[in-house]
RNA sequence: GGCGCGUUGGUCAAGUGGUUAAGACACCGCCCUUUCACGGCGGCUUCAUGGGUUCGAAUCCCAUACGCGUCACCA
């Protein structure tokens, strides 16, 4: 028996991927890599027909490409255990439940749905958990002959243990103990033949000789389920570690009303792929030391199931952002454009064909308002600034500024300093603010203060008090056109 | 309703019987930059409740409350 890690992340393409979902394969990769061999296998359980798609699962193939979390084997790269996805393994499945059935731990159920629905009604109309009452659990060959004389389609149904103990080791939760008295037999086999996830998830673990099973919470329910169908086929029992649900603001689970919740969603507004598998590792999992900012390679050194959170975490975006914002400090300032321009294109700014000139001045300007990003889809915010010469001063504050005895001399005199620039660049503009200051001190004796030189430039440039180096900002606006402001927010 | 899981500040969280109960985000204030931001410093605010056990409990036990998951021919 080698010691080996072997984990896998087997999504349904069922919808978009989640980021929830990117935080079980993130965790399940961070564990592969931290052993020199551990292998991360990708799986698509695709046994709900009726909702999977091939659009799901190219999506959930393209987001965990993006986040880096790159699979050893599994759909498109094989391995030696395939095939990866369950509709292309059915008689695998089938092989198992023959002989389960051959040995009388298993059997075929003719009961109809309704049937069962009336049954699930009745017991907990008592108070009773709706477990199946075992109708089909002893039929003769008689009722048998009966039954399918009828046309009726048997399901296939665990005859789960009485009166037996389920126990595994949760590597997040510790001991767990279960009574398979709260199972009660439970479908394997859908009526056409498609084996259930609790029933192929089991044989496909086991085929797949995954060691580590991790995943959401919401499947600790299902895990006695699991272990009992382990215990029947002979397998030897994965150990599992169940990782908390992440929640939105509200404490509900994450849903669309809290806003993006999925991969490409994020990817969509200019987050950073590394900063994304940063945050989520952060979310239920805490490192030794107070470090919270870890590149990929630190992450695998540092991770360990050990300190993962058992309660629910909120997804809190604030951080998210913060997190964005310290790897946004470490790219080119071309990235942060390109991450931007379709929604610059979006909202109108620039043509889908911006030519050098163009992505050469709104590179410079990227370089100006960088330091306010959180994300690249912000950038529209700070689009105004440099696209709309035609803003309107509004605000209140914003005009009582430019009430100010002094304000409209300051701006007269700095676009006057502007226009007897020879060389238009930010480094020569910023001195300008000092020299109003002095002009001031010497010909009026008047003593400026920052705020009195400053705020009304930028009012009279920007129409609002708060926003990027005024210095920069003047250097992409060029001469031209920062007198214009002026001129028009003077008139 | 049964079963199961959880509960440290607004949020992420450290903490495993004795700590001034870390740190981060957010918020607020100050400093820096004579603007804005970045950055630096500081503040705010926490052990769900009630009982035990113990010299001593956020830490152990039991109840209660609240939240969540699950009980499918979904995964």
């Amino acid at each position: 028996m080698s010691e080996q890690i072997r984990v896998r992340f087997a999504p349904s393409p069922t919808g978009p991927f989640h980021i929830g979902g990117a935080r079980s394969a993130l965790f399940n990769w961070l564990l592969a890599k931290k052993y020199t061999d551990g292998k991360f296998v990708l799986r698509i359980e695709d046994t709900d027909r009726v909702r999977s798609t091939k659009e799901s699962e190219e999506n959930i193939k393209a987001a965990l490409k993006w986040l880096g979390l790159d699979w050893n084997e599994g759909i498109d790269v094989g391995g030696e255990y395939g095939p990866y996805r369950q509709t292309e393994r059915l008689d695998i499945y089938k092989k198992f439940t023959d002989k389960l059935i051959a040995e009388g731990k298993a059997y075929y159920c003719y009961c109809t749905e309704e049937e069962i629905e009336a049954e699930r009604q009745a017991l907990r109309a008592q108070n009773k958990m709706p477990l199946y009452g075992g109708h089909c659990r002893n039929l003769t060959p008689e009722q048998i002959a009966k039954y399918e004389a009828e046309g009726r389609k048997p399901v296939v149904r665990f005859r789960t243990p009485c009166d037996h103990s389920v126990n595994f080791d949760d590597m997040v939760r510790g001991k767990m103990s279960f009574d398979s008295n709260g199972i009660g037999d439970f479908v394997i086999v859908k009526a056409d033949g498609i084996p259930v996830y609790n029933y192929a998830v089991v044989i496909d673990d086991a085929l797949m000789h995954i060691t580590h099973v991790i995943r959401a919470e919401e499947h600790l329910s299902n895990t006695p389920r699991q272990v009992v169908l382990y215990e029947a086929l002979g397998f030897p029992v994965p150990k599992f570690g169940h990782i908390s649900l992440i929640l939105g603001k509200d404490h509900t689970k994450m849903s669309k009303r809290h806003g993006a919740t999925s991969v490409e969603q994020y990817k969509n507004l200019g987050y950073l792929p590394e900063a994304i598998v940063n945050f989520l590792a952060l979310l239920g999992w805490a490192p030794q030391g107070e470090q919270e900012i870890f590149s990929i390679e630190e992450l695998i050194k540092e991770f360990s199931m050990e300190h993962v959170a058992k309660n629910p975490a909120v997804f809190d975006i604030d951080k998210l952002n913060w997190i964005n914002a310290q790897y946004m400090k470490k790219i080119p300032a071309e990235q942060i454009t390109k991450m931007a321009l379709p929604h610059l294109i979006a909202k109108g700014y620039i043509t889908e064909t911006p030519d050098d000139a163009e992505m050469k001045k709104l590179n410079r300007f990227t370089e100006v308002i960088r330091d306010h990003l959180s994300y690249a889809a912000q950038y529209v915010d700070f689009a105004d600034l440099y696209y709309n010469d035609d803003f309107a001063v509004e605000n209140d504050e914003c005009k009582a500024v430019l009430q100010e005895e002094t304000a409209s001399e300051v701006i007269n005199m700095f676009k006057q300093k502007l226009a007897e620039l020879t060389d238009f660049t930010a480094e020569n503009i910023q001195p300008i603010f000092k020299q109003i200051m002095k002009d001031f001190k010497a010909n009026k004796g008047i003593k400026l203060g920052g705020k009195s030189v400053y705020m009304p430039i930028r009012i009279a440039l920007t129409g609002q008090m708060h926003g990027p180096d005024l210095a920069g900002l003047v250097e992409v606006l060029g001469y031209d056109r920062a007198a214009k402001r002026i001129d028009r927010t003077l008139a």
